[in-house]
RNA sequence: GCCGGAGUGGCGGAAUUGGCAGACGCGCACGACUCAAAAUCGUGUGGAUAAUAUCCAUGAGGGUUCGAUUCCCUCCUCCGGCACCA
């Protein structure tokens, strides 16, 4: 016998494999599918890490115990290869990406290759190659032609959009913009300084590039956006249909983050003016905030705006202190994201003075702030404060000195003895909780109920009587109870809380007890001995201040007591409504509900739902992507707007600009017949168009202001416009006017002769995207030398000219190309559609084929691309399903998620911290085989462990010893009767008891057949449930018990081969082929387990006193309860332990134990 | 702070409708083979005590139970996610 070689054996098996092409999936197939997925490798420069092997090598397992019970599997890989780090490593090593990514892909082939996964590299694909891309730039296409149809629930063909009919042309065009799934905006993006890229929020890790760790910046440009949010609903419902492992499912709902509350309009107000004022209505505007706690309203007294928020902007004209605030703003704006949103930072903010808001439902003036704790992007970017249920609200208005009116009341519950009971009566009462201090030290006086059938440890309780006040019976309590008569009221604590209980002592439910807190102070030690009947219940004791807090056992009173030593506290529990008039009463739950329908039915408010999730910022500023297949067109923009006139832009004396270079005011001095030929009857909010001769370039502008100066005076008397435009010129008296610099002595003359005419306009966009045709897909990306990102944020792409300039696809008039271009993520959101039919160039896939093979059966992937790619790929599905393109609403039935492998100290393992193991030497060491089966053995599947390289050593020793085995297999050639020699060995073990007798018999070594019908049970069970160190360890078992055997049997060799063939496919298939067989293991059926033989004859039964293991004795699997207790009271081990004593109770435990009770 | 998950020998871990705690592997110790070493094979291996006997032991404390690693309560620690989300 040969030793077990594995670097002669593996590879000569992986080539065997790959000719004989039989991992292929077969479309079509009679058989049930079963299509299991791993994330695709990002073909990086640093090649493929143990991390990478343990969800390939997990998901081969499966795949490979699947092919082998019947199905037909489809376990395909490739490749996720546009993005960044390629990038990069093209602009240092100056390689074209495109080689960087061919390298690249070869040594992870061929690393891959090395450790035999059983893929189908017949559907390999690539989302670099133009044949995938297409279909990734036709997928963006279809967002950016749909809109979201919230009636239907589901996206729709931007066709069947319906347009309010009083539209016009221009008016109609934004609207259907502003619908589109893929739509542009001006956006603040995260903006990571050194990848010269945009990133999505998912993409930003504690304000730090996900990528490189650069602090990202904030950066205001027109970004691409896929409309996600409109499926947020959908992606956390559906989330019920799959089997995601429940961290998935919660990080996905949390990461979503929905509140369901309601909005509610505030009236904004000048200060000291009577709200019923017509004029004053008339003025006002509304603030419109968005709560999950509507049923708080009457709490609120005061609001807070986000600093960049725009109705700020609007009301400027109103706000008494604007320096100030403006100052403020200033100081939010520079502040990073993680400044703003630090916790442990004190609350800042600035009080809107001159205005004021109207809380709708009691009328109330209350004061208007702005504060960078609201956000500007959650919700209206406006809140409605209630501090005293709120903490941030709470934490402000301490700071402030703004007023905190509580009006939830906690309430308590009775739990154990004070449980309410149905039986009892219930009472409604009002009571008084006495806090009573000591006239000389800090000692309290509280009650101690044992002599009552209720423990309570309370201060003086008492009812408040009718027309009495909470202050009276407390004194009236206090002195009944204690007996002490001189004291004072100091305050009271807290507010009311409610309390429903069972009152053992009086035997009654205390059904919405209210409590009120009273504190009190002795003024000295007078005392009358307390009547018998008040104290029957209870005794009166002296307490340390220190000491109350644990003696006290009732809940609501350790409330009073903590408001009482350490001041107000925010509640931001449900309770019982208090200080909120008709409402007063109701329970959380039933507020909300009656004030919703209140705001609705007033019209100042709606019940509403809110996310956290933002739209999908999907522009990236990059060449090393797919890209956008837009071109946009002036000239189709322009022909929405009706244009008042057209001016050809020419340098001439006619023609003078102050400032020119700023493109914000213009004035030209006409002579009188100009004027009114050009400027006659232009208005405000009228179109221009400029032409530029020269570049044959234009633009629309709108009028915001027109000026008509007579002459220079007057000119000069608007001084502060001119300064607001060109900050730098000095103009302090009319000679500093003549000076500047355009101001000729000619202009001059002509301004005092003619006057000057000048406008502020502000630009408009006019560019209209048009979408590429589907034949002119792929829109590859062009071939440039330099692939340098730019520092204005634009894509290396919008450098090159002759990529850029195109003809308008709709209008054939010159137009440029969108030069942004997608993200990583676009690509990964569909590429598991592609494998099923990556070879189609008519469609991304057929639907024949979609509807054989999806849904995916078993996905695996890591934990951090749930909020990313899993999302992402969840919501384009959805989309694609609403388009009826595929026929699933999930894409994958089952989530699964491996653990990290760490280095042996316990470290994450990275190039930087030099601790990475590189697969390619351990898998030359020790074969590919020995590396598999260690990474599944080494621990649960989900968790993060380190590695141990003595550990793999180990798995290495348990394959030579498999490989030392052949030589005691036994050598009879069994014949049986109806079958032939390639009848798969499974299906003699299911043989009838007859045919074993007959033929098996002369081998069988019993104990070892039962542990191999036990082996095939656990290993096929743990390898549907993915716990596969409790297989391996299951068939090392297996091999240690046969090979205690003088000669194991030729019939139990090769089923143990077979189960161990999915983790060890090289060794297991050359002893296969070593025993005589011709066809491949790994096209055997699965061994099939008899239930029968999987139970154990005979056991150890266990023999307990008082639950302590005494004494074992082996008895048959199936003794009765008679038997056994004989047999256990017979045992001379259990004699002592039970001898003198009495045995109370047998209890006994079918096949596993007896305990005597003494 | 909130939401998940987990704490078991020297190490990775096994066992949960409540029923022998420590499977399997690593490491270690001793023995066999060898001139010797490595490799291999065999035996042992949670702790305490002279012990084959007893006691203690699954992060800490308490509870339910004949019996708790498993269920309940309180607390501690670690890991992951979110983080001023109204």
């Amino acid at each position: 016998m040969q030793k077990y070689n594995p670097q002669k054996i593996e590879g000569k098996w992986q080539k065997e494999w790959d000719k004989s092409n039989i991992y292929k999936a077969e479309d079509f197939s009679k058989k049930k599918k079963f299509y299991c997925l791993i994330e695709f490798p990002y073909p990086s420069g640093a090649g493929l890490h143990v991390g990478h092997l343990r969800s390939h090598i997990a998901i081969d397992i499966v795949a490979r115990k699947k092919r082998m019970d019947g199905h037909n599997v489809m376990y395909p890989i490739g490749w996720d290869a546009f993005g960044l780090p390629t990038e990069n490593f093209a602009i240092k090593t100056k390689t074209h990406p495109k080689i960087v990514t061919k390298n690249n892909i070869k040594n992870f082939t061929r690393q891959i290759k090395s450790y035999g996964p059983s893929f189908d590299w017949s559907r390999e694909i690539n989302t670099t190659d133009p044949q995938y891309y297409k279909w990734t730039q036709w997928i963006f296409l279809k967002l950016f032609n749909s809109f979201y149809d919230e009636k239907l629930d589901k996206a729709c063909p931007i066709e069947e959009l319906k347009i309010p009919k009083d539209l016009n042309d221009n008016e109609k065009k934004e609207y259907i913009d502003n619908q589109r799934m893929a739509y542009e905006a001006e956006m603040s993006i995260n903006w990571c300084p050194d990848c010269k890229i945009g990133l999505a929020n998912e993409e930003v890790v504690n304000d730090a590039c996900e990528r490189c760790g650069a602090p990202t910046e904030k950066k205001t440009m027109k970004q691409w956006m896929l409309r996600i949010t409109k499926y947020a609903n959908r992606l956390i419902k559906d989330l019920e249909t799959v089997d995601y492992l429940d961290k998935i499912k919660t990080q996905q709902i949390n990461w979503i983050g929905k509140s369901e509350g309601a909005t509610i309009k505030f009236q904004i107000t000048n200060s000291k003016l009577q709200i019923n004022s017509k004029l004053q209505i008339q003025n006002s505007k509304f603030i419109e905030v968005f709560t999950t706690r509507p049923d708080t309203l009457f709490g609120c007294t005061y609001m807070v705006l986000s600093p960049e928020h725009n109705l700020i902007k609007n009301l400027e004209s109103r706000i008494l202190n604007l320096e100030e605030v403006k100052k403020y703003i200033e100081k939010a704006k520079q502040k990073s994201d993680l400044d703003r949103t630090d916790l442990a930072k004190e609350k800042t903010g600035v009080e809107l003075k001159g205005i004021k808001a109207i809380n709708p439902i009691n009328n109330e003036e209350i004061p208007i702030w702005i504060a960078d704790y609201v956000l500007a992007s959650y919700g209206t970017g406006a809140i409605m404060a209630v501090p005293a249920h709120d903490e941030r609200d709470f934490e402000f208005a301490k700071k402030f000195g703004l007023e905190i009116r509580q009006v939830i009341a906690p309430l308590f519950i009775g739990e154990g003895k004070n449980k309410i009971r149905k039986d009892k009566k219930n009472t409604k009462r009002e009571v008084v909780d006495v806090i009573i201090k000591h006239w000389e030290k800090d000692e309290y006086f509280c009650l101690d109920w044992s002599k009552s059938k209720n423990d309570w440890k309370t201060f003086v309780v008492g009812g408040i009587e009718k027309g009495e006040s909470a202050e009276e019976a407390a004194l009236r309590e206090a002195k009944e109870e204690s007996g002490y008569q001189n004291m004072r009221v100091v305050k009271r604590i807290g507010n009311t809380i409610y309390s429903r209980f069972f009152a053992a002592h009086k035997d009654v439910n205390r059904c919405d007890l209210k409590r009120n807190c009273i504190y009190i102070e002795l003024l000295d030690n007078s005392f009358i001995e307390p009547k018998k009947e008040e104290v029957k219940n209870h005794n009166g004791i002296w307490l340390e201040k220190e000491k109350v807090k644990d003696f006290i056992n009732l809940s609501e009173l350790e409330i009073h007591w903590d408001i009482f030593q350490n001041g107000e506290k925010f509640l931001s529990e449900d309770g019982i409504a208090i200080n909120s008039e008709q409402f007063n009463g109701l329970t959380t739950a039933e507020f909300k509900k009656e004030i919703t329908e209140w705001l609705e039915k007033n019209k100042l408010g709606k019940k509403a739902v809110n996310y956290k999730l933002r739209d999908w910022v999907f522009s990236r500023q990059h060449y090393w992507g797919e890209p956008i297949p837009i071109v946009k067109c002036k000239e189709c923009g322009s022909r929405r707007f009706k244009i008042k006139m057209e001016l050809n832009f020419r340098d001439d004396n006619v023609w003078n600009q102050i400032i020119a270079d700023r493109k914000t005011v213009e004035t030209r001095a006409l002579n009188p017949e100009e004027k009114e030929r050009y400027f006659g009857d232009i208005k405000i909010g009228d179109l221009i168009k400029i032409n530029n001769k020269n570049t044959d370039d234009f633009e629309i502008v709108k009028i915001k202001t027109v000026y008509n100066f007579k002459n220079l005076e007057e000119l000069f008397e608007k001084k502060d416009l001119i300064k607001n435009i060109i900050p730098e010129i000095k103009i302090n008296k009319l000679d500093d006017l003549k000076k500047t610099y355009s101001f000729t002595k000619d202009y001059v003359d002509r301004i005092q002769k003619n006057g000057l005419v000048g406008w502020e306009f502000e630009k408009i966009n006019i560019t209209e995207n048009i979408s590429l045709s589907k034949k002119d897909l792929p829109l590859e990306l062009p071939e440039v030398k330099n692939y340098e990102p730019t520092d204005t944020g634009e894509s290396p792409l919008a450098k090159i000219d002759k990529w850029v300039n195109v003809k308008c696809p709709k209008c054939g008039n010159s137009a440029k190309r969108e030069t942004d271009t997608m993200p990583n993520w676009a690509g990964s959101s569909w590429y598991f559609l592609r494998y099923i039919d990556s070879k189609n160039n008519k469609e991304f896939a057929s639907s024949k084929k979609l509807k054989h093979w999806m849904p995916i059966d078993l996905y695996n992937g890591g934990m951090e691309h749930t909020t990313l790619h899993l999302l992402y790929s969840r919501f384009w599905h959805k989309f694609l399903f609403d388009l009826k393109y595929v026929n699933t609403a999930e894409p994958y039935i089952k989530r699964r998620s491996h653990g990290m492998i760490l280095s042996e100290d316990g470290q994450k393992m990275s190039k930087s911290r030099g601790n990475v193991v590189n697969p390619d030497e351990v898998i030359k060491e020790y074969g590919a085989d020995t590396i598999r089966l260690y990474e599944m053995f080494m621990g649960p599947y989900g968790d993060a462990i380190p590695w141990n390289t003595h550990s793999l050593i180990g798995m290495n020793r348990f394959l030579e010893r498999v490989w030392g085995m052949q030589s005691k297999v036994g050598t009879q050639n069994l014949v049986f009767p109806d079958k032939t020699r390639t009848q798969n060995f499974a299906s003699l073990l299911v043989a009838t008891n007859n045919e074993r007798a007959q033929n098996l018999a002369p081998l069988q070594d019993k104990n070892i057949e039962q542990l191999l019908h036990q082996t095939i049970k656990k290993v096929t069970e743990d390898i549907e449930n993915l716990k596969f160190n409790t297989a391996i360890s299951s068939l090392m078992i297996l091999a240690n018990g046969m090979e205690k055997q003088k000669t194991i049997s030729n019939i139990q060799y090769p089923i143990f081969l077979i189960l161990l063939s999915p983790f060890a496919p090289h060794i297991t298939e050359e002893l296969w082929k070593l025993s005589g067989e011709k066809e491949s293991i790994h096209l055997q059926s699965w061994p099939e387990f008899d239930p029968e033989l999987t139970k154990n004859s005979e056991i150890q039964l266990v023999i307990q006193v008082n639950g302590k293991l005494r004494d074992q004795i082996k008895v048959p699997a199936d003794i009765s309860e008679k038997e056994a207790k004989k047999i256990a009271l017979e045992s001379e081990k259990l004699k002592k332990w039970i001898e003198e004593k009495e045995i109370k109770k047998i209890i006994f435990v079918k096949g596993r134990l007896i305990n005597v009770v003494v």
